[in-house]
DNA sequence: AGCACGCCGACT
DNA sequence: GTCGGCGTGCTC
């Protein structure tokens, strides 16, 4: 008798776990992968099947007696006899999956203590839970609305030959000495395909995206298929077009503004092999591609390859098991590759590092001169432009060309303070000072989004002496404006979330810029890489340290990678670059070393402190989420949870492992809800979601708090 | 999540 | 006597 293992398309929890059913007789098209209707207690469910089996109930007695034997958190749970199961009502779909496929949602699921039904939905093209339609006597799937929209501007069409043509004159360019090794090392891995790591770590403007492209095609004359991750900013047109350019209709795109109708089209498309090389955002991850080849990683460092919402998977080790899997090869690039990263180099045989010193075009990196504010405030300067920012701005703008000043306003910095009473305005809803908003004269969260009209006086004492602490990006405008008043010459462009709210104005922002003549762009870490404009002489970091403050231990890596990326900005072209640090806290060794362009003095600084605190990559972390309604109800969840935690580490793991107690979150309520969390560290090569699993899993859903873990955090707040 | 069963209050 | 409140429990 053939059997079935399903995951419902039931989110939640306790419906987590697979299920089995009979396949009937005459029903001949079900396959790993498929959707499937069953019946589920009285009604009706979507399920995916996992596993297909040719089962033999002849020992179905030892079966029903077996009933104890998944004690140890195995997470099937199998009808013990033949008799119960309920049969497969239709088959609904083709194979969404495969048995890779299926494998990799069973890892996801468990290394990311992630529900099942969720990590079906990564490698499924139906949105949310598919709609069943009854279509006469059989059963279908609703199919995903035929909206999609208006074509932008789709590509020009060149024709093959063109576009084979092109692709050939670029590839006969010679690369530089680095390039060329890193080609080499990435083409052994492809060849040997067995799950090997290249990391390429290579300064900005090292020629990185000549390399993928060459190991692309050489991925495809191996007859496999390529996939390209890039953090969801830098996926503009012009990313698109590099790869498009290159290997022309094969080419598919997948990021999340795209409709249902559009993104089901790629994925068909990728499916029946008429793309073969697709980039795309985190999610592109699980496109089905036949005979994958490579995956790449670019800017392997950045956060948002970390999905902060169930599935709380990392796209980078993800990909990397992947690649062991299915025997290809896996290229993780980054000017400032993660500590995790570089260590694993270290440690693992079969990761490699091949670094790229050199930018392609033989230009130096800009010089990097670290300005102490402090300094230049006893000085009496109270603006925001040091005078050495404000000289080498004119400079530049002088000689019609251009500067990029970035203002890391990340963390807390944007506030408004009443000078009687210390008085801060603070979200309601989420325990984060509001921050000021010159346009519309506005207090808004930036968690919620939540605003409210600017008080003229302090609402507690009636004060009219409010002042506003911190530069927003509109505030610096303001002043740049103010300071380049007599240079009406020069474009002034601010680039934030504010400003690129709309589809298209990011590229329309940046084509502006990149007209020829004086012009500034101000904005936010958005504009922190992959710009390539070359005549950008002078890049200004305005205030260098608002995130080294962050209670996070990784702050000092990313204020060490945001000041190496944001300068690569400068100097790409003819002329020659420079860049200005400005900061408060000259002295501190991420910004120092990055000034210098010294990432060893940075390790030695930094490894250190991780091993002495017990951090990544020298401990492995999971952070166990608690949410709700009610603050009280919170806590005792999550002091019930601490206690049920360390009894783990003191029964099961041993005092290798630690648990920080629950603790309120760093913003202690986002959105209306209270939050609290319990901070685990394990020793690196701990199995940290198998001790978890038992203390998430074994407890009886509440009504009103949510629960979640959060396995290899990026983010602690 | 759904959809049952189940055991107490005000209605034709 | 019946309709219906939502508390608890199960679903291959």
């Amino acid at each position: 008798m053939r059997t079935v293992s399903v995951v419902l398309d039931i989110q939640t929890q306790a419906l987590d776990s697979s299920y089995t059913y009979v396949v009937p007789e005459e029903m001949d098209d079900v396959a790993v992968g498929c959707a499937v209707l069953v019946e589920f207690g009285r009604r009706r469910a979507v399920a995916y099947v996992m596993e297909v089996r040719e089962e033999d109930f002849s020992l179905e007695e030892d079966a029903v007696f077996s009933g104890a034997a998944d004690a140890q958190g195995e997470r099937s749970a199998d009808a013990s006899a033949s008799s119960k199961l309920k049969p497969v009502l239709a088959v609904l779909s083709a194979p969404y999956f495969d048995e890779d496929g299926a494998a990799l949602i069973e890892y996801i699921a468990t290394t990311y203590i992630a529900p099942l039904s969720a990590c079906v939905h990564l490698l499924t093209p139906v949105g949310r839970t598919p709609k069943v339609q009854k279509k006469g006597d059989s059963w279908e799937l609703q199919k995903p609305a035929r909206r999609r929209k208006k074509d932008a501007e789709d590509f020009t069409p060149l024709s093959d030959e063109e576009i084979s043509r092109r692709a050939r004159a670029l590839e006969s360019f010679e690369l530089t000495q680095g390039q060329a090794k890193a080609f080499v090392l990435v083409s052994e891995c492809l060849h040997r395909g067995c799950g090997e790591v290249a990391l390429i770590d290579g300064v900005t403007g090292s020629g990185k995206t000549e390399v993928y492209l060459r190991a692309i095609r050489a991925c495809l004359e191996k007859g496999c298929g390529a996939l390209v991750l890039v953090p969801e900013i830098a996926l503009t047109p012009q990313t698109v077009l590099r790869f498009e350019g290159r290997f022309g209709r094969t080419v598919a795109v997948m990021h999340s503004r795209m409709t249902a109708a559009e993104r089901f089209d790629q994925w068909e498309a990728v499916r029946q092999g008429d793309k073969r090389v697709v980039v795309g955002a985190r999610s592109a991850l699980f496109c089905p591609m036949e005979r994958l080849g490579l995956i790449i990683i670019d800017e392997e460092h950045e956060n948002t390859y970390k999905q902060e919402s169930a599935p709380r998977y990392h796209a980078r080790d993800v990909a990397a098991w992947m690649a062991k899997r299915r025997g290809a090869a896996l290229v993780l690039g980054s000017a400032t590759p993660s500590i995790e990263s570089l260590c694993r180099c270290k440690a693992d045989p079969s990761w490699h590092r091949i670094a790229l010193p050199e930018r392609a075009n033989g230009k130096p990196l800009p010089e990097v001169d670290v300005i102490d504010m402090a300094k230049e405030f006893s000085k009496g300067s109270r603006s925001m432009f040091s005078r050495s920012l404000s000289e080498a701005l004119f400079a530049a703008l002088d000689a019609g060309r251009k500067a990029v000043l970035l203002l890391n306003q990340r963390g807390f910095a944007n506030f408004v303070l009443c000078r009687d009473c210390g008085y801060v305005p603070e979200c309601p809803t989420c325990s984060v000072s509001l921050t000021y908003h010159e346009r519309g004269n506005k207090l808004v969260c930036h968690h919620c989004g939540r605003q409210t009209p600017a008080m003229p006086t302090c609402p507690v004492c009636g004060s009219p002496y409010l002042k506003k602490f911190g530069a927003g990006t509109q505030r610096v405008e303001t002043e740049l404006r103010k300071l380049l008043e007599d240079r009406p010459q020069t474009d002034i462009i601010r680039m934030d979330a504010d400003t690129t709210a709309t589809r298209d104005a990011h590229e329309r922002l940046l084509r502006q810029f990149g007209k020829p003549g004086p012009a500034v762009l101000l904005g936010t870490q958005m504009i922190a890489k992959g710009l390539d404009f070359n005549d950008v002489v002078l890049v200004g970091v305005i205030n260098a340290d608002t995130q080294l403050k962050l209670p996070d231990f990784r702050s000092a890596e990313r204020t060490f990678a945001l000041i190496e990326q944001v300068a690569g900005r400068a100097g790409r072209g003819d002329f020659e670059g420079r860049v200005l640090v400005q900061t408060y806290l000259p002295e501190s060794c991420a910004i120092q070393s990055a000034a210098a362009y010294d990432r060893k003095r940075f390790l030695l600084d930094e490894l250190p402190k991780r091993k002495l605190l017990r951090y990544p990559p020298y401990a492995r972390l999971a952070n166990i989420l608690v949410w709700g309604d009610s603050s009280s109800e919170v806590r005792e969840v999550a002091q019930a949870l601490a206690a049920r935690v360390d009894e783990v580490i003191r029964d099961v793991v041993g005092q290798q492992w630690e648990s920080l107690g629950a603790a309120p979150c760093a913003i202690e309520r986002l959105r209306g809800h209270y939050r609290w969390h319990i901070l685990i560290k394990a020793p690196a090569d701990a199995d940290i979601s198998a001790a978890i699993t038992p203390v998430i899993r074994k407890r009886r859903a509440h009504k009103s708090v949510n629960v979640a873990c959060d396995v290899d955090p990026v983010s602690l707040l």
